[in-house]
Order: structure tokens, then C-alpha cells, then sequence
RNA sequence: GGGCGAGUGGCGGAAUGGCAGACGCGCCGGCCUUAGGAGCCGGUGCCGCGAAAGUGGCAUAGGAGUUCGAGUCUCCUCUCGCCCACCA
């Protein structure tokens, strides 16, 4: 009994009418508003990152934050109790770059940017709860910002000191992608950038970094720990003190500290160099060089970071007519200062050893020291001249050259000579790490304002927490100059201090936006909350976050910084992690046509809104699934975005129209291949769970690509039980209603719409589709009752051949070796060898 | 310079050491249409031979190796991307 059924009489596909539809009618059911304290059902924490609010929502936002609400969705179907917050990065660089240009105050910028986003969010028809929304501008928020600060401050783990700034003479501190061009301009004016040094706030990460370095109880990418490792740095070493000799112009005995992972290379060590900012410069240079030197410091000072630690330079230092000796052998070796030495890492001065290390052979060759080979491989001549340096760790290396600890394998010699100096007070074992503790200053008004106060009397004070927040003002003028308003406006900068009373002033620099993002997931949990940053109860029960997910470029900094927050936290009793994030996703990043990073001043942004409104929110979402693996990326390429909204489009035919038949099919209406009901029933069937079974597999890893492929496939194939007898019939129903299932999560709108016209159809009530439990598989119509098994003649592929699943080995090798063609190659020569791979393949090895 | 990742049809991509190219785009053919930039059905890695059904060879950046069997594992080379870049 087919039917054939016009096509104008269905009714097509409409997201523009179906998609707002369903979203109003879930922000109004409150379907997504997660219930913190329902513990009836396990919770699960799904983060993403929250987006700064740059005025438009591009297509990466989309990238990351739909195929998020995918894993929230299908979460849900598993029963547990999906927390899926969002909230906006409110502070930073960018708004205030549009304030200045425009003259307009960053807070209506943001806003009104912010106001576009929620309204572009809510487009995806992700189920954000927005009763946790956070703004990190708000003062609710940023005052907890300060209480923090004020706690890390009490905890030893924040400090001030002197940092070298870039600075415009007219715009104040810039950011380093202020400072333009080789010659470092300002962007705004021209003018030549100088560095200055400021006094600035830190936070002590460098107490934490044995404690980063293990990832414990996390499941992260391995390139990110990887990242996180080497931007750590340990290293371990020793500490060697090498006095200074007298001569003309001093009496020596200054100690020059130097860190070496190397100390087996002591003797090996010909000369010094100390960091052009290194203290003892100033003092321990001889009269005679000191008009060289300065002007050598005073250049190195003015070269930009990249100039001075470009590998491919050239190695430059002068010398500063002193010596140090050698602690070891008493040697006198001369001191130099040398930019390739940095003043931030270990003690600010090394022992150069020319023959074991790349850059001091450099040095020592441009000005011709000495070179003393002091470590030598198996089977080298001790006294053979040294040609470029010897920095390899073999087995079998020895000391030479080296005193009383010549003949000794290196790591041994290297410990025994550490050990030496460490009784003579010269020497001890030390670790280093690469990591600097974290500069949190910035001389920019649109932050988190640092909440201490600066009292000729008192010195440094903190603001007490009662006086919580110190607001940031709204009234600040912004044309005319382009440092800190707050710097030139009275009504902020004066205070009274709160120990003595007494005119005081307000500190004027600002928190590093990276500080708002080390703990606003904390937040979400209770972002109303006024007595407090976080609401313990809640984060015990909620944090650690159980799947995290964004981008990569953030491995060394937010990542980081969010580890080290929730670790100084912890230590101040706030909550009871040691981890911030259980596991983490870094998809890739969706670039521009042109294969560049998206921006608006490269115009080559993607707008989301104009494929929504040709295509709907569902085929978008699902065609940034089915791209391509989701931690790739790529260049954006709509391409194949009409396949995406055709396979919907097919869905729909398939639910709304079981018994149409299409007249371009020549086979319209017949059951294929020949197969009777029965056949045809169970092959719905098995094609519907094995679809079920790899898709649920997809779904677990985040495989959104395949997914949809198998997606697809299924709607291939029941497309050509369509208009049959079949079309409509129990294992139809059942595979419709598992199709629908297991695209819910990926295209929430569609797939409720056609959930409710079946239960429409069948009068039952009305439950959204996005409630269902995701189903079962069935294994006995899934299981396989034949399989085809390639046959291959020396790894070749010559035939093929159906067998029942359970047919036994020689069986199987028997039907094979009888197979016409491969008997035919075998050509009467008996088979060395028949390789039977567990059933899936047989193998025949045959020598020529 | 170092670290990480990746090189597969015209394109995006698929493939627990076991049929390379699933799925989609594009293209070709057909159906249906007053029409088609809609819909449906079928075909489509490259090179031979063949009228055709077929059939043989070559193919996963290049080269070697391990294996009955390699896109997948090992080594070398090349190219691209990302991150870090004189960290003693």
C-alpha cells in the first residue's frame, strides 16, 4: 500500500519559524537553569571559556561553544546534572583602545557590546545557564578581585618591586605590542619608547612551581603539560660563589653568585659575564673602562627584548677590567659584561665555559679567550684542540683537565666538586626555574583598581575589606592623553589613610585582566553572593570543573595562572582543590578564508548571523561539527555548509513523511535488493544500533565529524526503505525515534520540533526530546550474522568472500585457498603460509 | 636554535598494524519538472588495456627498515603550522 505523497504538500523545513520558537520556549520552561543544590543526580561542571567582549560573536565562538553545548546535552541524557555557566572577560586592553579612538568611556562600549553577544549566545540555542552569568567588570565582581589580592597580599604571595616598563613620554606604559617597529616608536604618537623602571605588584607563582610541575589527577593534552613543563623550566644545578680578585682600582673579595647546571664543567671556566643590569657592574668596574661599559649598559637597556635575545646575533660584552677567581683552582679569569647573560634568570651572572657551552664558545671565540676542554667523551684526546663546544651527555664522558678530579665519570666529578665548595662556604645545590612570578600591574584604568593606599606616614596600606570595592570611576576623562585617567583625577587619587587618617593617596595601577580569569569559574557557583568570592558548600560539591574546554593559545597563561589560583586558594583556606579543571579540551581555531587569524582589521571575520538566518542555528552548528576533527581547526570554507542543511532537510522528509516516494527513483516504493519485510525490518534495525553504537563512541570522545558522518549514513540508508512497506512500521518508528535521539544534543531545535509532532501524532503529552535518556543499544539487532572477509595473495587484495561470523578458521582458509581467482594465481603452487587475522582477513603467502 | 603537531583524491576529511579514500562538497550521467542554482537515483583516486562486463598496475610528502601485511610502528630527509625563543 504505497503512497505517493506530493512533496508541496509537506511541510518543509523552516528553522527561521522552528528555531526562536524553541528557544523562547526554554528560557520560559527555565529548562536550563541548572539547580546547584539538586544532588539527587550527579553533578558534571562543564566549562568553556568565557569570551571577551569584543562587539561581535565571529564564527569561532561558534566553533567552541556549540559543539560544548553538545556534550552538555548529551550529559543530561545520561542523567546528571549538567552545570553549563557563561559569562564575559568585561576587562582589558581592547576597550580601552575603542574609548580613547572614539572618545566614548569603555564601560557603555562593553555593555553594548555585551548586550549584542548574549543576544548572538543565545542564537546557538546552547543551554548557557544565565543565572550565573558573571561580568568581570561589575563591581560585584572585580571587589572580589581585590578581597583576593588583599588575602594573597597578608599571605606573603603578593609583593612590589621594581620592573622595567616600556614608556611613551606621552601615553605613559604601553603594552609590548604598543611598542612599533625596530627603532620602538609609540603607536599612538611616534615618540620614542624608553624603558623606565616602576615599583609593581607581583604574585609570588614562583612558590608554587614544584607544585605545577605535576599534573596530578588531571587529564590534560599532552602538548599543554608539555608547554606548561618548559615554561617552568626547573633546573638543577649549583650555586658557585667566585670572588673577586684585588687590583689596581679595588681590593676584591665581592662575591659573584652564579647558577650552572653544569659544575662538572668548573674547571673548564675562563671567563665571567655578568647581566648588563647586574649590580656588582657599576662597582667592580675599573675607571678606565667605565665610560665603555655604561655605554654598553646604557644601550642594551634601550634595545627592544627581541634585538637583544635573537639567537642569530651576534655575541657582544665588553670587558670590565676586573677579574674574579676561580673557587676551584684559584685562577684569575676576567670579567665581562654581555647582553646574552639575562638578569632575570638564575643569579644574573654566569662562569663561562667556552668548550662545554654553545654561547660561551661564541663569546670567547669573538674575543679570543681561552678554550679548556674539561669533559671528553669516550675514546677523545684529552690535549686535542677543542673545536666548537662539547655540550653531548654520552655514557662513558670523564673529566680531564681537571685537577684532582680528572679520570672521574662527569655526573660523579660534577657532585664531588659541588660538595668540595659547599664545605668551603662557596657552593651548594640549587634549583632554578625558568617561570618569573607574575607581574599584575598594570598603568591602564579599565581593571580591577589595587585596592592599597600609599600614606606619607604609614607607608603601604591596604584598603580595609569594609571599604570594599575601591570603585573604579565612571566620571574619568578620556580625550587628550592616553595614559592613566585615574593618575589626573583627584576625586579618586586622594584618600585619607585608614591607619593615621592622614592624606594619603591611592595606588593607580590596575589588576591584570588574567587575574579575573584565575577563578570566575569559583564564581559562577555563587555570583550574587556579597560576603564573599566563593561559596565553599558549593564549590566542594561542584569544582573541581570536570570537563573544561577552549583554546590553546592559553597554555602558558590563563591555564597556568588558573592552576596557581586555585593552589593559593586553597592555601588560604578559600576551597579544597588542588586542580582546577579535571580535564581539558583545546579545540583548534578557525581562521579566516585566508587562512590568517580572524580580525576585523584584516576583515576577513566570519559573521555567524548571516549563515543563521540563511541556514538556521542547527546547520551551523553541525556543519563546525562535521568539518573536520574539533581540536584541528582550519581556514574557514563554507564549502559543504548546503550537504550539512540538505542531510536535515532529509531528516525531516524521513520523520514527517515515512511514505513518499520521490519520482526520480527508479526503485521507489520496492524493497531493495530483493530483501521480503522481515529482511528488510531487521536491516532498519541492525543499521539503526550500529549507528547507535559508533555515534555514542563519537559522542564520548568529542569525535563530532564522524558523528554526523554516521548520521548521515543512516539517513542514507533509510532512505531507501522509504515508500516501501516497510517505511512506517515498528523498526522504522524505532530507528526515526534513535536517528532524532542521537542528534539532539547536536541539533537541539529541529530534532525537538520533530519529537513533538510524533508525540503530537500519537496524542501523547508534550516532553521535550532534550529530557529523554539517551537509549540503549541492542546487541542482538545490531549483531552481524555474515561478514565479507577479504582475501589477499601475498598482502594483495584478489577476492572477497561471505562467510557466517562463527565459520571456523580452517573452514574459512579452506573457502579462501578455493576462492577461482585466488587459486588461479596460486597458479597449482602450494601456500607457505596462510595468515588468518582473527576472521577479518585471510592472507596467503605464496613464494614466486 | 628548541619543543609540539601535521603532510592522504579537485576540496574538507575517514581508516583498534588487516579491503586506503567512510561521510560531505564539487563534477558527470539519469529521473522528475513549464523551468531548475529545488528534490530524487546512480557514478566519480590516478595510469594502462578493453566496445563493454571487466582487468592489470600505481598510489597516503620523499627514502630506507620492521612485518605475512604499514597511511598507521622505527630511522633519515623535505615541507607546512603552532608555541617557546641566548634560561647558563
Amino acid at each position: 500500500m504505497t503512497q505517493t505523497t506530493e512533496r508541496t504538500r509537506i511541510e518543509r523545513y523552516d528553522p527561521a519559524t522552528i528555531e526562536p520558537r524553541w528557544q523562547a520556549r526554554w528560557a520560559e520552561l527555565g529548562a536550563y537553569h541548572t539547580d546547584l543544590h539538586d544532588d539527587s543526580r550527579p553533578k558534571f561542571y562543564l566549562l568553556t571559556m568565557y569570551p571577551y567582549p569584543s562587539g561581535d560573536l565571529h564564527i569561532g565562538h561558534w566553533y567552541i561553544k556549540t559543539p560544548t553545548d553538545a556534550i552538555a546535552r548529551y550529559r543530561r541524557m545520561h542523567g546528571l546534572n549538567v552545570f553549563l555557566p557563561i559569562g564575559f572577560d568585561a576587562f582589558g586592553l581592547p576597550a580601552e583602545n575603542a574609548a580613547i579612538k572614539s572618545g566614548q568611556h569603555p564601560r557603555p562600549w562593553t555593555m553594548a557590546n555585551i548586550e549584542t553577544m548574549r543576544r548572538q549566545l543565545r542564537s546557538m540555542g546552547a543551554t548557557f545557564d544565565w543565572a550565573s552569568e558573571v561580568v568581570t567588570a561589575d563591581p560585584s565582581y572585580y571587589r572580589w578581585n581585590q578581597w583576593l589580592f588583599l588575602r594573597f597580599l597578608e599571605a606573603g604571595l603578593a609583593y612590589r618591586a621594581m620592573s622595567p616598563v616600556d614608556w611613551c613620554p606621552n601615553d605613559g606604559t604601553l603594552a609590548r605590542e604598543q611598542v612599533e617597529g625596530v627603532d620602538r616608536r609609540c603607536w599612538r604618537c611616534g615618540a620614542k619608547v624608553e624603558k623606565r623602571d616602576l615599583e609593581q605588584w607581583f604574585l609570588r607563582t614562583t612558590r608554587y612551581a614544584d607544585e605545577l610541575l605535576r599534573f596530578d589527577g588531571i587529564d590534560w593534552p599532552e602538548p599543554i603539560r608539555v608547554q606548561q613543563t618548559n615554561w617552568i623550566g626547573r633546573s638543577e644545578g649549583g650555586e658557585i660563589v667566585f670572588p673577586t680578585a684585588p687590583s689596581d682600582h679595588h681590593p676584591g673579595g665581592d662575591q659573584i653568585r652564579v647558577f650552572t647546571t653544569r659544575p662538572d664543567t668548573l674547571f673548564g671556566a675562563t671567563f665571567m659575564v655578568l647581566a648588563p643590569e647586574h649590580p656588582l657592574v657599576a662597582k667592580l668596574t675599573a675607571p678606565d673602562r667605565r665610560a665603555e661599559v655604561d655605554a654598553y649598559v646604557a644601550r642594551a637597556r634601550d634595545k627592544t627584548d627581541i634585538e637583544r635575545l635573537s639567537v642569530d646575533r651576534d655575541k657582544s660584552g665588553v670587558p670590565i677590567g676586573a677579574d674574579a677567581i676561580n673557587p676551584v683552582n684559584d685562577e684569575r679569569i676576567p670579567i665581562f659584561v654581555g647582553d646574552y647573560v639575562l638578569a632575570t634568570y638564575g643569579t644574573g651572572a654566569i662562569m663561562a665555559v667556552p668548550a662545554h657551552d654553545e654561547r660561551d664558545y661564541e663569546f670567547a671565540m669573538k674575543f679570543r679567550l681561552p678554550v679548556r676542554r674539561v669533559v671528553a667523551a669516550e675514546g677523545t684526546d684529552d690535549e686535542a684542540a677543542v673545536d666548537g663546544a662539547y655540550v653531548a651527555h654520552t655514557t662513558g664522558e670523564r673529566l680531564v683537565n681537571s685537577g684532582p678530579y680528572s679520570g672521574l665519570p662527569a655526573d660523579e666529578g660534577g657532585r664531588a666538586i659541588l660538595a668540595s665548595l659547599a664545605e668551603r662556604g662557596l657552593g651548594r645545590p640549587s634549583v632554578t626555574y625558568r617561570l618569573r612570578d607574575w607581574l599584575i600591574s598594570r598603568q591602564r584604568y579599565w581593571g580591577t583598581p589595587i585596592p592599597v593606599i600609599y600614606c606619607p606616614s604609614d607607608g603601604i596600606v591596604p584598603v580595609p575589606d569594609d571599604q570594599l570595592p575601591v570603585l573604579l570611576p565612571d566620571t574619568v576623562d578620556y580625550r587628550g592623553r592616553g595614559d592613566n585617567p585615574l593618575r589626573h583625577d583627584p576625586a579618586f587619587l586622594e584618600t585619607t589613610c585608614p591607619k593615621c587618617g592622614g592624606p594619603a593617596q591611592r595606588e593607580t595601577d590596575t589588576l591584570d585582566t588574567f587575574i579575573d580569569s584565575s577563578w570566575y569559574w569559583y564564581r559562577y557557583l555563587s555570583a550574587n553572593k556579597d560576603d564573599g568570592p566563593v561559596d565553599r558548600a558549593m564549590t566542594d560539591r561542584w569544582t573541581p570543573v570536570d570537563q573544561y574546554t577552549g583554546g590553546a593559545e592559553h597554555a602558558v597563561m590563563h591555564l597556568l595562572y588558573s592552576r596557581f589560583f586555585t593552589k593559593a586558594m586553597r592555601d588560604i583556606g578559600l576551597i579544597g582543590e588542588d586542580e582546577p579543571f579535571k580535564r581539558l579540551f583545546n579545540q583548534g581555531q578557525i581562521l579566516g578564508a585566508d587562512g590568517e587569524r580572524m580580525s576585523k582589521s584584516r576583515g576577513n571575520v566570519q559573521d555567524p548571523d548571516e549563515l543563521v538566518r540563511r541556514y538556521g542555528a542547527d546547520t551551523v552548528r553541525l556543519f563546525l561539527m562535521f568539518m573536520g576533527p574539533w581540536d584541528q581547526g582550519g581556514p574557514w570554507n563554507e564549502r559543504g555548509i548546503g550537504g550539512v542543511n540538505r542531510f536535515l532537510h532529509r531528516v525531516w522528509t524521513l520523520a514527517m513523511d515515512a511514505h513518499g516516494t520521490e519520482p526520480g527513483d527508479p526503485d521507489a516504493g520496492r524493497l531493495p535488493g530483493g530483501e521480503d519485510e522481515a529482511a528488510a525490518e531487521a536491516a532498519i534495525r541492525a543499521a539503526a544500533h550500529r549507528t547507535l553504537r559508533v555515534v555514542t563512541a563519537d559522542y564520548e570522545a568529542f569525535h563530532w565529524n564522524t558523528m554526523v558522518a554516521r548520521l548521515m549514513e543512516l539517513t542514507n540508508t533509510l532512505f531507501h526503505y522509504r515508500g516501501t512497506s516497510v517505511a512506517g512500521g515498528p523498526a522504522w518508528d524505532e530507528a526515526i525515534r534513535l536517528l532524532l535521539l542521537m542528534l539532539a544534543p547536536a541539533a537541539p531545535h529541529v530534532t525537538e520540533e520533530l519529537w513533538a509532532r510524533r508525540l503530537e501524532a500519537t496524542s501523547d503529552p508534550w516532553v521535550s526530546i532534550h529530557e529523554q535518556s539517551w537509549p540503549e543499544v541492542d546487541e542482538a539487532a545490531a549483531a552481524e550474522e555474515t561478514r565479507e572477509v577479504p582475501i589477499q595473495v601475498n598482502g594483495k587484495l584478489r577476492d572477497k568472500v561471505t562467510v557466517p561470523v562463527a565459520i571456523e578458521p580452517a573452514e574459512l582458509e579452506r573457502l579462501a585457498l578455493a576462492q577461482p581467482r585466488v587459486a588461479a594465481l596460486l597458479a597449482g603452487r602450494t601456500p607457505e603460509r596462510v595468515v588468518n587475522a582473527g576472521g577479518r582477513l585471510v592472507n596467503i603467502v605464496v613464494r614466486d
